[in-house]
DNA sequence: ATTATCTATAGATCTATAGATAATGC
DNA sequence: ATTATCTATAGATCTATAGATAATGC
């Protein structure tokens, strides 16, 4: 029973972690999982393979790990508690131009790809990413439509899909060429039918309300 | 100057190529140019991976005939010659549904997703089809807007950016998710307030006219 | 005592070539 | 004579482990 408490690891490797992760998301969006190795990311991040090793049991734990990081970023900029109705379909469409980094637009757009693949560890994760995504959305968009934001006959559910569609692809564009790619103008021209006639109207959206959207 | 010409491959040959392209059209888009192997690639086209390389001398030449032949079939698919303003739009929109095969249409995500990483061999194929599709929705586009097809203040290169998008995304997920994802209706529900209001209506779009779009 | 890190390396795998042999075509 | 195909293998690279050494924490 002799089951002795870990003895807390060392003040060094909290700081170490996140580098090796940097580094892994630099690799791993740069070269997908297996385009990259773990010696360019121990290179990147000034220690042996090995010693990466230590903290990261495998190069799929590391995967996972750089996910998981991602999945906190975004979380935190759509921030808590998450936004509601169309509130939360303006913090999803702001989500690319605020990571500016671009390093985690391409993991995205990277691992998306090699999620459809069943052979790659990613696999799992990115199915179930896509769901919970799909169905956020689509809530949002249920709960901005009661509030009376959209047009009653808005498809709420189809809408969502398209929505997350515009925007992955958006960014596929983005990152192939950025001077030719608006995601936030394209996202906007787009949304514009859906987005309730104001009560004064005759049936057309009123613009400056759409273009305060983002 | 004894320029011999060349003697001719044997009949055989002719046969065995698209078999390989086959094979390595399975192994490209299931595991990705990275993820999978020449040996891969041969034991599923039933020869030697030597074998395999006396008819493309290397990987990225063999990856670049299968993307080469994935647009031989795209454009025989369109239809020759390409068609016009909302007909190209039409069978673009209807290509996911006709490439059945699954594969080409993994194809295309992997290697979209691929591209973007520029130290990978497609980088510029990627970069260049992207533009050229592009230029080739968005001139439909403007020819169907002086048809009269499409609404007035319809921004045809932008709506050809989101078209293009949309289209990748919804291939995206309806490799994840088959069942719960439907291309083409969709697309044409994003469509619908693009198109030109019927002359005798009220600002509306003609219903009947949209559900024939596809 | 445990953690962090290193060097060295096992074991697998991958692309591409060398060189041999059988089959085809002028 | 050239083409198609094979076996064998060189040479690189990749993940993960073994075992040693230095640094940290109770």
């Amino acid at each position: 029973m002799a089951c002795r408490s870990p003895r807390g690891e060392h003040d060094r490797a909290r700081g170490r972690r996140p580098e090796i992760l940097d580094a892994a998301l630099a690799v791993f969006s740069s070269s997908g999982f297996h385009g990259g190795s773990l010696r360019d990311i121990a290179r990147r991040a000034g220690l042996s393979q090995a010693g990466l090793l230590h903290h990261f049991p495998s190069k799929e734990h590391l995967l996972r790990a750089v996910l998981a990081r991602r999945d906190d970023v975004v979380r935190r900029q759509l921030g808590e508690p998450v936004p509601d109705g169309l509130d939360l379909v303006r913090r999803l469409a702001a989500l690319p131009a605020v990571t500016r980094t671009r390093e985690l637009v391409r993991l995205h757009v990277i691992t998306s790809a090699e999620g459809v693949m069943a052979s790659y560890p990613v696999h799992g994760y990115v199915r179930q990413r896509q769901r919970s995504v799909l169905e956020m959305v689509s809530q949002a968009l249920e709960r901005a439509a009661t509030h009376g934001d959209l047009r009653g006959d808005v498809d709420c559910a189809g809408t969502a899909r398209t929505l997350v569609a515009l925007m992955d692809g958006l960014q596929v564009q983005w990152l192939l060429d950025p001077e030719q790619t608006d995601i936030a103008d394209d996202l906007r021209r787009c949304l514009q039918p859906l987005l309730a006639a104001d009560p004064e109207g005759r049936g057309l959206t009123k613009t400056d309300r759409v273009i305060s959207l983002f």
